[in-house]
DNA sequence: CTCGAAATATGAGATATCTCATATTATTCA
DNA sequence: TGAATAATATGAGATATCTCATATTTCGAG
């Protein structure tokens, strides 16, 4: 982790304001931290002490279970938030963030700021709109995972995260994102690859026939 | 449904006040609904025209699948907003929002509040709130549904509703809740049975170990 | 370059959960 | 009161998903 210093940060700040998320100044005690790829900016279970604003980069939220399962629970991109929950909340239990790319953010330190932000009608405003689409999220992907096969929910999330037509994404994170097995997730690519809807090149996937893996996406989603 | 006039609601609202929760004064064109068991507060689909306000009572939010499945999401009590998510977003779609009991809100006009809603500290600083731990409670919701079994998620279910040791939820409602077939939560509850967890008393069932649940229960949460 | 860790791969048996069929009570409402 | 509807109950076979064992390949650190 690197925390920007001197003329580094003055740049960055001056080429990457956030003066509009607040209506009061917030530049005098700000930071600027750029985590590594594999890097865990909050480790679970430990309070940050920084509200954290995402600027460039990708990162993904964990939690450990007692069974020693682990879960993704989410992607955090740019402009989302990180320490929001511990901003708003005196009880809760924080978990691991860990950046999946390079990743730049701007770090608000809770104790000079938090009374003024919990004041600011403009911060405030956001946060809801940022919190109500998380909360909606999550109970989406909730209702989906109970009510659809992995085939389904496998289909949506190819669809969205292939690039070009190329699906690449690490086997490991997938099965703790959509909460099953490695085993079986190999599976269900193998029946798609079997179905020629996906057909393996190397350790990607190329999609053959997209509109059969819509068909199965698009019964995830309530018109 | 009924609609508070006159004397009723005057007395109603000289009772139950929710001035607090905002810097502005709303009473003006607030409502007072109260719905009867059963009844639809809203309609899932169908965008409502107001921000309740929950005084009294209970109600359970729905939401159904295009294969027919229903999701029991989460239920609402005292205390708890509906339409929170249309007031802040434009595009959101409406979940059903059924009473559970006899229950009382205050509804809020969009039209008359939207743009001082939005604009008061104080309202939004209690949404952030509200909405973090909806948010919150959901990833909990999520992440616990693909780590366990019924078994466990159950047990904590049955813990967290009885009454005086008795548990005595319909099935239908908790396999909405809890995702699971009607079928196979009927098996996971004889088994119970038979382990001697829980015994069966009519329609009822009471705890006989409630250590053993609580077992269980445990294994869900993150310390 | 080499070793060990991580990621990929595959088989086989176990189990959690689902679907469907059908029967028996409760409950509601005309 | 009687008929329709909802809720409870149980069996049996199907399938989605898991666990474990094991092999191969990739890749980063020394």
């Amino acid at each position: 982790m690197e925390v920007y210093k001197g003329e580094k940060k003055r740049l960055y700040l001056e080429n990457n304001s956030i003066a509009h998320l607040f209506s009061f100044q917030v530049e005098a005690f700000i930071e600027v931290h750029e985590y590594r790829r594999d890097e865990w900016i909050i480790q679970e279970g430990m309070r940050p002490d920084f509200l954290f604003y995402v600027m460039e980069g990708k990162a993904k939220i964990y939690v450990t279970h007692q069974n020693g399962k682990v879960s993704l629970i989410n992607f955090i991109n740019a402009h989302d938030y990180i320490g929001e929950m511990e901003l708003l909340n005196d009880v809760y239990y924080t978990k691991g963030i860990q950046a999946s790319t390079k990743i730049i953010c701007f770090a608000i330190p809770f104790h000079r700021y938090r009374t003024q932000l919990l004041d600011d009608a403009k911060f405030l405003r956001e946060m809801t709109k940022f919190l109500s689409v998380k909360a909606t999220h999550m109970a989406a992907k909730y209702s989906q995972s109970l009510a659809f096969p992995l085939e389904n929910r496998l289909a949506d999330f190819i669809l969205q995260t292939a690039d070009e037509g190329i699906y690449k994404e690490k086997h490991v994170t997938v099965c703790d994102y959509l909460g099953v097995s490695y085993r079986h997730l190999l599976h269900v690519l193998t029946q798609f690859c079997d179905k020629n809807y996906l057909q393996k090149e190397g350790r990607n996937y190329q999609i053959k026939q997209s509109h059969s893996l819509n068909e199965l996406a698009e019964v995830l989603k309530n018109k």
